[in-house]
DNA sequence: CTGAAAGCGCTTACAG
DNA sequence: CTGAAAGCGCTTACAG
């Protein structure tokens, strides 16, 4: 392994020089250092990253917390974030989160405290106070895309208004049997995705003096995947007489699943039922699936950025900013809702049948 | 931040013995370690890794080199393989790697070059000599998992011979008029995972004396994903005439793709085309797709395994080993034809109309 | 603009 | 079984 004094005597130079030379900080003439550059590449000398750490207490180094990888939006947050990250010449250390229990303690007590990272993201994921103290304990920023975290800055969709906004298209279209697919867990953190497009959901029914449809109440929580809004919607849809002309589901993958369970029961899309789902799945065109599009991966850049403002990293510059160059963390996130073959207006026959 | 010293000044005894204590490596008396370690937990002490890869030369990080996040086998790969080096107090370190060009190079010659990782994890990659020398000549371990690796241990299913039973399935229920719906890029490395199971389609339709049907002559190349599989099929069922009555898709996620085409052009699967996978991919149950099952979150924790006994870890023991507990790496990994409903034998009006 | 020296926080021979 | 010392490979004041 060659070290920087290899790199320094073959240029003859100091250490010191050779470091500053090849660092950028600090004074070197122009000469030096294109010769110190030179004899880097002649021998193949790449800094060690754990000693320049150890002296700088900064590792270069992101810890993405995230529950899930194999989800279309966290799939996407994580390949943006890690694209960022990367051309910024930062590392991405995953960290795939239990929802709870020791396996969930250790990340956050031993791997997260550790001088490793310099800074966490965590992606939909509801944070306890005592995770987010014990980073920022730790001097650590950490920040928080989708999900909850306590005292500490999160970057985010409008849920609620979103999820409002799909249940008018609903009401608007004439709709008046309307049922909500929500995510599993929607009582346990208030301002949890889940919880927050539920609440998003009331919000128009209330409004329009309506109420859910449906078996169970027009409420059915459901895993957020396709087999999860499969077997949800399944439930949901089960008697004839209690029946919905409309869903709207808390995610596209749940949507799927409502879709393929529609086709199961015999019930045409959107002839006898409407759907429309929450994110901009990527199958969600080819499916003609109506949803609420947000956009993770641009979202996963916009988390890293904002990251590395907090480290004080001048990196090209993100979007909307407040004047002490950090994003705006009060402004949501953009959404739009995208109209497709899913949703139309209910059929006569099922205004008569109701 | 609380160092060893002051782990070793709380407990009385010298930086030496804290280390010894905390480490477990070399003698200590039962009592001081316990000394030790209640002091360390009483200031919460937790060692630096930088400090100590700079001794050791181990970094207790592994870099898991991966083209897609968001594409099921690779998700499950990655969930598997962070799971697994959790356990082993080991980080993940994820490289998301485009399939070539700068940000590629960049990848080995910077980010796996220096010392950050003690070996890498290639999934699903075809990896040039270089590449595979530059992570070597460092000393570091790689292996591949999936894809090709020239010169490096490489953990593979049977991918020609799975997909050559795939093939069979379909010929022994009687189908003659067969196409493939192939991984693109079969043509770019010869040993890669979309030719190898273009070669096994090919061996089993030769077997049986059978040429592929359909436009193209029978096979079209499509994106590994669901709409790659649906603008493919489109294309390989365009013309009635020549339409097959059975496809083996190389990808489950090209066999979604392919029935949804079907169902847009009004064909019924089984009745009118039957579809065979390759994947096991968590929604087949779902959608009675025949297909070959793989296990890409055993893959992952195996191959975990593999560079855990690389590294000269001992852990928990993974299953089939050589005697010099390695993994075999010349035994295939499992793989099984799973039979469900999209797959019959031909209509007799498809016989017949040919 | 450059170099000598100290030090980041550990671990590891080596004495004792 | 324990401690003093050296050193891993860098960077950073500090002199010059």
């Amino acid at each position: 392994m060659t070290a920087i004094s290899d790199v320094a005597r073959l240029a003859g130079v100091s250490k010191s020089t050779a470091s500053r030379a090849l660092s950028g900080r600090g004074y070197v003439s122009e000469a030096t250092r294109r010769r110190v550059v030179e004899a880097a590449a002649d021998i193949g000398y790449i800094a060690s990253p754990n000693a320049a750490s150890l002296v700088t207490g900064r590792t270069k180094n992101v810890g993405v917390v995230i529950p899930f990888v194999n989800r279309w939006f966290f799939g996407e947050a994580l390949e943006g974030m890690e694209r960022t990250l990367l051309s910024a010449n930062y590392d991405l250390t995953l960290y795939n989160l239990a929802i709870a229990g020791p396996e969930r303690d250790r990340v956050f007590d031993f791997f997260l405290a550790r001088k490793r990272v310099d800074a966490v993201i965590a992606v939909g994921v509801d944070l306890t106070d005592r995770e987010v103290e014990v980073i920022q304990g730790r001097g650590k920023p950490i920040i928080a895309l989708g999900g909850t975290c306590p005292g500490a800055p999160r970057l985010a969709v409008d849920d609620r208004g979103a999820a409002r906004l799909a249940t008018e298209h609903l009401i608007d279209l004439g709709h008046e049997r309307i049922a909500h697919l929500a995510g599993a867990g929607t009582g346990s953190a208030a301002r949890s995705v889940q919880a927050l497009r539920r609440a998003g959901f009331a919000d128009a029914m209330r409004e329009a003096d309506l109420s859910p449809v449906g078996e169970s109440d027009g409420i059915v929580e459901a895993e957020m995947t396709l087999p999860g809004g499969y077997v949800a919607a399944l439930q949901l849809l089960g008697h004839p007489a209690t029946r919905p002309t409309a869903i709207f589901a808390a995610s596209d993958e749940i949507a799927f699943g409502a879709m393929r369970a529609a086709e199961r029961l015999g019930l045409s899309v959107p002839g006898a039922l409407s759907i429309v789902g929450f994110d901009g799945h990527e199958h969600a065109e080819l499916f003609g699936l109506t949803t609420i599009e947000q956009f993770p991966r641009a979202q996963g850049r916009y988390a890293v950025d904002a990251v590395m403002r907090l480290l004080g990293e001048t990196t090209g510059d993100a979007d909307p900013l407040t004047p002490d160059g950090l994003p705006d963390f009060d402004r949501p996130l953009e959404t739009r809702l995208i109209v497709r073959s899913s949703t139309t207006a209910p059929s006569t026959k099922s205004l008569v049948a109701r």
